[in-house]
DNA sequence: TGCCAATCATTAGCATGCTATCTATGTTGG
DNA sequence: CCAACATAGATAGCATGCTAATGATTGGCA
């Protein structure tokens, strides 16, 4: 296989990957109320709780629409609850209500073993590699976006 | 790095990596009136035209409905075209149409080229080691899913 | 001070994923 | 031979991504 077929079935496979993933997670976590990126949301929320919207969407690294979105979904779930700043009347702060944070950590044992299941047998050395290829495509994505815009 | 974190990076970076390549094909791709998933389709076409839609599906991996849809996109811009198969009148067969077969290997450049920027840096090695941990993890998210119904 | 640009959240509209269902057609076994 | 099952495509409806545009505040600078 040459570099060129290397290259597309490195990024074909990238996303089948992804799809076959979310589905998984999106089948397995429905009886929790939970999607991939719900919870990932939760994840980041029961590390630091609540931010306000325009820094979460960065940490999670999506677009504020799309997190609005996110949260009108969990907040009609009662998982999260949005409160207002003071000092700051545009901005709201995102938290976890009681109900999530006791869920929380059956959240994250749940998404860790989904992990370890599809990622068994792969050595850590082989994962760091492969982690640190996915982190150099990410900044060479970045790179390109910025350089033409 | 211990081995459950690596794995959490490992799925949150698959998942950061994806956008952001989504992201970036249908930004640059925008003026062929291509997105990601359009241009997957097509150059599938170019590869093997004419397949019935169930196969289509099943070699870009992706279900029924959602490749109906992605179709009826290609039709309206005209790039494809669905015609009747003789012998079974539920199939339809889908080709390209002479507009898109004479544009399909300025897209197929478009993308190598694309891929090969994106990839800049990455030995063919490191490459490999990571496509053979996505193969290996689609074989396990597959296996998982067929395991536990 | 008072206006204008930046910031925060939201809404609207498009593109893709999915599952569940429907219609039409084909195939097969009793 | 025809009723039941299987297969092809399409439709509906949900969840997530995105960009573009709106509305409400805020903050800074002339």
């Amino acid at each position: 296989m040459d570099l060129i077929q290397l290259q597309a079935a490195f990024t074909g496979e990238l996303a089948a990957v992804n799809r076959k993933l979310r589905t998984l997670v999106d089948d397995r976590a429905r009886d929790m109320g939970l999607t991939l990126s719900r919870a990932r949301l939760l994840m980041e929320l029961a590390k630091a709780d609540g931010p306000i919207q325009s820094d979460l969407a960065g940490l999670l690294d999506i677009e504020q629409p799309t997190l609005v979105r996110l949260l009108d979904g969990l907040e009609r779930n009662g998982m999260i609850e949005r409160r207002a700043v003071e000092g700051d009347r545009r901005a709201r702060r995102v938290f976890l209500t009681e109900t999530a944070r006791a869920q929380a950590q059956d959240i994250l044992d749940f998404l860790a073993e989904l992990r370890a299941g599809i990622l068994q047998g792969i050595s850590p050395e082989e994962l760091e590699t492969a982690l640190d290829v996915l982190r150099r495509t990410s900044r060479n994505i970045a790179a390109g976006r910025s350089a033409a815009p």
